[in-house]
DNA sequence: AGTTGGATGGTCT
DNA sequence: GACCATCCAACTG
């Protein structure tokens, strides 16, 4: 078992939202954003990442987030093993030097397991046989829970979507994404560079 | 410490 | 045929 709390997302609208999937309409890829709420929307992006979404507004309305980070609590050693599953069945290069590959992944923090959108599909193992799936049934093998209480308090920083430069404004800039801050496991490369980013 | 470019393929114009 | 809701290695300074 594999499980770990969500330090960071990006919200994500309908059609009229010019950096989201839904902008061009309903299409066999992001069919599952029209879901109820609480379905997962997995997609490819750059030909290699899968992504995963939580659908959040009412069925028809084609409104996510994306999960972008997850601080791993239980089942470590899984979600490592799971990297190097899927950094192995990945690129060809990659597979020419399984070894270079294996000691790398071995090298990373706990936290830094799936500090970034493709890194918590590759590292809790989702793909698109994921897409559409109920999250919210206690009994599927991929779903959410309330957090159990006990862990740090997170102060959440907001800030503008990565990556959708092309939407052009209001869009690109709207403040969408929402990290814990100071959290090791949120995105952005190292996780000192996130830390320093919020000190005062 | 910061920047650049390659990998890699589905989707939309 | 262009464009990506990315990651990482290999550069430069």
């Amino acid at each position: 078992m594999r499980t770990g709390r969500i330090v960071e997302v990006e919200a994500y609208g309908g059609p009229e939202d010019r950096a989201s999937h839904a902008r061009s309409g309903r299409t066999a890829r992001n069919a599952a954003m029209w879901g109820p709420p609480g379905t997962a929307y997995v997609y490819r992006v750059y030909g290699m990442h899968d992504c995963l979404n939580v659908v959040t507004g009412p069925s028809g309305t084609a409104s996510a987030i994306l999960v972008r980070a997850v601080e791993p609590l239980a089942g470590l050693e899984r979600v490592r093993a799971a990297r190097v599953e899927h950094a192995l069945a990945g690129r060809r290069a990659v597979r020419a030097d399984p070894g270079a590959v294996v000691a790398r992944l071995g090298r990373i923090p706990d936290a830094r397991l799936a500090s970034g959108p493709a890194l918590v599909a590759a590292g809790f193992s989702v793909d698109r046989s994921d897409d559409g799936a109920d999250l919210l049934d206690p009994a599927g093998s991929l779903h959410l829970e309330a957090a159990q209480g006990g862990e740090p308090p997170i102060i959440v920083t907001v800030g503008p979507r990565v990556g959708v430069a092309y939407a052009g404004a209001p869009w690109a800039g709207a403040a969408l994404r929402f990290s814990a801050a100071g959290h090791e496991s949120v995105s952005g490369g190292r996780g000192a560079t996130a830390r320093s980013s919020v000190a005062r």
